[in-house]
RNA sequence: GGAGGAGUGGCCGAGUGGCUAAAGGCGGCGCCCUGCUAAGGCGUUGGGUGGAAACACCCACCAGGGUUCGAAUCCCUGCUCCUCCGCCA
């Protein structure tokens, strides 16, 4: 969440700097954030007033009784002065209640390299290879995924639902290729240390990340015990250090972690549907960064870099794209997505979401560190990208390998983990 | 699931109703001492409100309620961890 004393420092800025997200709900949420926030100080001001009082008369009595002296009468008058404290302390907690509501409803600051504008107004910040042309044998991946029998999407209906494919053979082999050849690199080339998390979170993890409490319909939740499937593997590895005070000079801390992303996508209906472009289920390799403040941007450029290398050695065309204010997700300053191009379905498809949170989700997760200079706790910076994500990547491989005789070649980085070259009808 | 035990500051660990915000130790930071290192000395080491600052005050002993003029200390509920038993991949 955003820092209320800028916001109540100057109100103008903070409002100003939200609004490039062009959200109508942002200036309401601000100004009842001030005001909560002003109402808690003038209260704390009565009440702290009352409990000196308290206080300095307690120690009084105790005194008084040590020394044999009757503390009746003080003790009487104390009475009415516990009542009025309890009752300011209600209302304290109730406004309190109140301006944690509304803050953990406003999102992140944009960067100022953020560029204005709704979604598809994007920067390209980089290209890298060049995208085959489109040639007449070019098929979409449910096809070639079908005919080479990696890809089973009507029995994944049947026992799970729309939106939740089966992979097969081959399929579900190269798909286990690619986590494995992803971990590897980031763990013995980049320095990731590898983790495998919980696949199910608590609230106070999502509330951390930022996808509670605005995003409760986005998640799959678990009825009798209240947990919710990983939306990415972001959430866990974020939470990690929720609530800790880290050690300087460990950051930056850097993790990786593979999970399925389970993803209601409620409100995307219809869009994407076909095949495994926008899906319930799908596989990921996440990279979360901790970082000092001051190192959150070359920091944000280094682990975009270890994402890129993957598509780069997976010999995928890509380009990095700078998302504007207006697609900016809720708790992100920055993103950098990066796209690869597929050419059965004709689309720059996104495999990889690339971002700064300042110190967002530090400040909603508790998440901090010692300074060497001052000795003071301060919030780390957040960042995450992936690492890759699978499906989609896996569609672009099978797309853009594919050749006309139908078969389809696996790049050589991944040879080694996926056992076979070629894809062939059989 | 059943039976016990335990949760104190960055860490270890005292403390059972009032000079205890918390002994003692370790670690970190600052200063002093010092040819260098080691040792030693002093201070500091959670959050909030007000203040330019010095500083003042409030809160903070797992969490939330309660008793009391006053709670780390007493009562209730919850959570987590440990030990034993049962079940189980």
């Amino acid at each position: 969440m955003i820092d209320i004393r800028y916001l109540r420092t100057d109100p103008d800025a903070a409002l100003a700097a939200l609004e490039r997200r062009a959200d109508a709900e942002i200036e309401s949420l601000v100004d009842r954030a001030i005001e909560a926030d002003r109402r808690r100080r003038e209260l704390l001001g009565e009440v702290e007033a009352l409990k000196q009082r308290r206080n300095e008369t307690s120690r009084e009595i105790g005194e008084r009784k040590q020394r044999g002296e009757p503390a009746d009468e003080l003790m009487t008058a104390m009475k009415s002065v516990a009542e009025r404290i309890r009752g300011f302390d209600g209302e304290l907690s109730l406004v309190e209640e109140e301006l944690q509501a509304t803050l953990l409803q406003i999102p992140n600051f944009p960067d100022p390299r953020v560029p204005a504008g709704g979604e598809g107004e994007f920067e390209i910040v980089a290209e890298w290879g060049t995208p085959r042309p489109a040639v007449e044998s070019d098929e979409p991946h449910w096809e070639i995924g079908s005919s080479l029998g990696l890809l089973d999407l009507e029995r994944g209906a049947k026992i799970a639902g729309s939106g939740f494919p089966v992979l097969t053979g081959a399929g579900a082999r190269l798909n286990r290729a690619l986590i494995q050849f992803m971990l590897d690199l980031h763990t013995t080339e980049f320095g990731y240390l590898e983790v495998a998390p919980p696949f199910v979170v608590n609230r106070e993890s999502l509330q951390g990340t930022g996808q509670l409490p605005k995003f409760e319909d986005d998640q799959y939740r678990t009825v009798p015990d209240d947990l919710f499937l990983v939306p990415t593997a972001e959430v866990p590895l974020t939470n990690l250090h929720r609530d800790e005070i880290l050690d300087g000079l460990d950051l930056p801390l850097a993790y990786v972690a593979y999970t399925p992303c389970f993803r209601r996508e409620a409100g995307a209906a219809g869009r994407d549907t076909r095949g495994l472009l926008r899906v319930h289920q799908f596989d990921k390799v996440e990279l979360v960064r901790f970082t000092h403040p001051d190192d959150s941007s070359d920091q944000l450029e280094l682990l975009t870099r270890h994402a890129e290398t993957v598509l780069e050695r997976l010999e995928l065309p890509y380009r990095r794209i700078l998302l504007p204010a207006g697609d900016l997700g809720f708790a992100n300053a920055i993103t950098y997505d990066l796209e690869v191009w597929s050419p059965g379905v004709e689309r720059w498809l996104e495999v990889s979401s690339c971002s700064s949170y300042t110190d967002f989700q530090a400040r909603r997760a508790g998440i901090r560190f010692r300074d060497q200079d001052s000795g003071k706790p301060q919030f780390v910076h957040t960042l995450n990208g992936s690492g890759v994500a699978l499906a989609r990547t896996l569609v672009a491989l099978l797309e853009s390998r594919r050749e006309a005789d139908g078969s389809v070649s696996i790049p050589d980085a991944l040879r080694p983990y996926a056992g076979f070259d070629r894809l062939s009808v059989s």
